[in-house]
DNA sequence: GTGAAAGCGCTAACAG
DNA sequence: CTGTTAGCGCTTTCAC
């Protein structure tokens, strides 16, 4: 592979000429820049930009999130990529399927990048740990979706989940949709707790207690089928199911059908995130609708912000509405009013 | 941010102490090991493993896709991280959106990033100027899902598109369902021209020509709805549509539904690749099956081939079966017994 | 406009 | 086991 040093000699110049070629072409001759060009591109010269360690860094903005195979999350990096590239940032998408680990290596891997800046789905709370990672070696971070509890270093961006949830179980209980049985995704996560919050408080105005039994943790990837034995028995017809993912509530839908439960009649079927963008399922009926290509957006903007301004102290947590929906996909859905929390 | 000399001073050793520590640990007295490594961790030292660009590389796996947005992809991505992993790589995901010059500008910055190999689904046939980028840099490539013409310089992993595609059309004519109009990504692919292929092989086997008439092309990421005006006037009732993926064919369900057209008695929708993997809707009537995550493991396999032998003169093409599966998806599917061609 | 020298952070190669 | 020297590919500084 050729070097400065090959294509100076080439040229008939010294390597700083060739340097400047690229870094500041207008301060060479035209004339001897043509030669320079010319020489690299016979020899197929790459520069090795990364070895201006002490200079400039790489314009990349890193994004890291749990599973890069659901929706929710690879609309949110539709939304980083956007602001990034008007911002002449590149991205990149990291994956760590809600394993710690993977986590940990990720960021490693992140750090040694020297990517501009990282926006970050962290695992869970465990991820403090990881925290470490990208506070020790100073890189500008942003969370999105989930907030490390202990944690309060970092701007973030999450929606606000609770009022979400409180939205979703009053509509159900507005329409005599009980017992409620709530699948959680297993990992802890602030997440999980505030929709389950949520869920208390609904009940609370409603003069009912919250049971734990009624709460289903499911895998967060890959919830299967295996839920609708322990979903059924707490949900007899008329019942509802509140999943708090998209993924969950397509899994509960179809563990319903191959039980031969049929919603919405049997069992009301409410979700965060619409489980069928293409509006093409019937049965699911109350929809708490997040805008993950806003909150791709708003954690890069919270992101660049930080990359100008390294050393404000003064973190930012953006906590984006969330809207329900009442009413069959196929429907024009009616849309409830949410007071911010 | 701390260097090696700073850690080296602080721990009373030499910088090449330090170095060691990190690279050959048990050859350094684990007394002095223990104060270098405190001293690295009080001082938040980070190393720039990037800096070794004489040694050895970063072990990472790029994969390029054209939009991490459809979940085939990220089936794909699922499929080269798991094998990566078990290699002891890391993998980044980045996003093209179909668009040649971000495919462009993508490369670039991967090349510079040093990772050891790329894995690339190519926007199309002028993805031939971007090849460049990675031949001129030596950097170990493999293309997936689909080649570009003109380059045989890349290993590959692709399905098998025209044996697919002529089994959907033929299923469909068994079944009387004419006329038939395709709808086809506008970017130019091998993938689309090989799934046109199988439609006029699946007709000449009917001896019925090809009307290039009844092929609609649309926006390979977006389809909208905008589909439906010009697909309705080409296919009365009891006639077909053979989508060429399963975001065109979501488009076209629910495009259909809006207007009041009926699947599968109206007009039956065959597709590559399932649009509704979990079963929770009816109308999906032929289905060609491609695994993508299959694609996946065997490319990354390929190009963990090619980093351990990078002269092995060798290309090879992995063309992948497809299986197609008839009924609908609540159904336990029938499946039709392929060829390879 | 151009070049020579020095140095970025780190690591092979060779002493000791 | 540890340190010295030299050099990776490139850029900054300061000459000319």
């Amino acid at each position: 592979m050729s070097t400065m040093r090959d294509v100076a000699r080439k040229a008939g110049v010294s390597p700083m000429t060739v340097s400047r070629v690229l870094s500041a072409p207008n301060l060479v001759h035209p004339a001897t820049r043509e030669r320079v060009l010319t020489a690299m591109d016979e020899m197929h010269y790459v520069p090795k930009q990364v070895t201006k360690v002490s200079s400039s860094e790489v314009r990349s903005i890193a994004l890291v999130v749990a599973d890069f195979t659901n929706p929710f999350f690879t609309q949110i990096a539709r939304g980083v990529e956007w602001v990034a590239r008007r911002h002449g940032y590149g991205m990149t998408l990291h994956n760590t399927g809600e394993d710690p680990e993977r986590e940990w290596e990720s960021l490693i891997a992140i750090r040694e990048t020297r990517a501009s800046g990282v926006i970050w789905v962290p695992c869970g709370d465990t991820s403090s740990m990881s925290a470490r990672i990208l506070l020790d070696a100073d890189v500008p971070t942003v969370l999105v979706d989930r907030l490390i509890p202990g944690v309060p270093s970092f701007d973030a961006v999450i929606s606000d989940n609770r009022i979400g949830a409180k939205a979703i179980v009053s509509t159900l209980l507005a329409n005599h949709r009980q017992p409620i049985v709530a699948v959680m995704g297993q990992t802890v996560t602030s997440v999980v707790r505030d929709r389950l919050l949520g869920l208390q408080d609904a009940l609370a105005d409603h003069h009912q207690t919250f049971d734990p039994n009624n709460v289903v943790y499911c895998d967060p990837i890959h919830p299967k089928d295996v839920l609708w034995s322990e979903i059924r028995p707490r949900v007899p017809s008329g019942g509802a199911v509140f999943a708090w993912n998209q993924i969950a509530a397509s899994a509960v839908f179809r563990a319903a059908k191959q039980a031969n439960v049929h919603p919405p009649e049997d069992v009301m079927i409410a979700t965060f995130d619409n489980p069928d963008p293409y509006g093409i399922t019937p049965g699911f009926f109350v929809v708490a609708q997040q805008d993950p290509y806003k909150m791709g957006t708003e954690s890069a903007n919270l992101l660049l912000r930080r990359l100008n301004q390294p050393n404000d102290p003064l973190k930012s947590t953006l906590i984006l509405p969330v809207s329900v929906h009442v009413g069959s996909q196929s429907e024009s859905p009616r849309s409830i009013v949410l007071e911010p929390s």
